[in-house]
DNA sequence: ATCCTACAATGGACGAAGTCCAAGTCAAGA
DNA sequence: TCTTGACTTGGACTTCGTCCATTGTAGGAT
């Protein structure tokens, strides 16, 4: 995790100071923020940085495969910095608090050859959903 | 499918011209609509009606379980009249075109207990992901 | 160390999707 | 048929995100 900046620098990113606390505020909490958390994280350090480098760098980073976009309310993206392990999700359908999981198997092979219509399915995103220990007492 | 307006009725809806022609709408064709698709199908049959009044009457039935919401690329939201047969979504990344599938077991089994952080787990939505045969040969 | 230039950042306008609300309309029970 | 509370309308507003012309700069070349 740590090494991103390198990893980043190894494929040739230009490493500008925008791009360097973008990438360190999504490695620096394990969280999933949202576009605008991780503007208003990134503008604690840098006050100018604009939204649209904030837009560009996450698509970025995004592309590269060091970080997985979440849309699991319909509501704004969020992202996810945890993208070598692979995983799943679970939401919280009281707060929209969100852990990470892993089911066990290949949720992939529950799709049987039948069920896929020909097409050349690559990857299963499950999300989870029930009330966190919070909001169940709540 | 067809009895949809009779529960509606049963369960107290008032009918309007509005409601009746949205509810037709989305179980006339089983795809998956967004809401301003809704609206223009609507609006063939019933010139004025107000972008505001699908929303409403779309967000009736997704609380009533009619018909399931999906948000499956962070665009617009799609409506899925198959709601009283359980299905999960296969994509496609090209087109995204969305297709019913029905894996077998049931999702929820694969996430383990020692996974669910004390949450009160009650659904997995299961979105495959992949090519389509008219995108793969394109 | 300085210069160049292609790549990146800026910020403000724009667009898509959805919500809100005050005023008008109407379904259905009395 | 009358009444009334639920429903619809339409336009303003919000949120999330994209676009683009201009300005700035990282990092290789000299």
């Amino acid at each position: 995790m740590g090494d991103l900046l390198e990893r980043l620098r190894a494929r040739g990113w230009r490493m500008t100071s925008q791009r360097r606390v973008v990438a360190e505020v999504l490695t620096g909490e394990h969280v999933h923020l949202t576009a605008d958390e991780v503007h208003a994280r990134a503008a604690e350090r840098l006050p100018e940085i604009a939204r649209a480098t904030v837009y560009n760098t996450l698509g970025e980073l995004v592309a590269l495969g060091e970080v997985v976009e979440l849309s699991t309310d319909g509501r704004a993206k969020r992202y996810d910095p945890n993208a070598h392990r692979s995983h799943q999700h679970l939401v919280c359908t009281g707060c929209g608090a969100i852990r990470d999981v892993r089911p066990t198997g290949d949720p992939l092979a529950a799709l049987p050859d039948a069920e896929r219509y020909g097409f050349a399915v690559s990857k299963a995103d499950v999300t989870y959903r029930g009330l966190c220990p919070d909001c169940a007492t709540a």
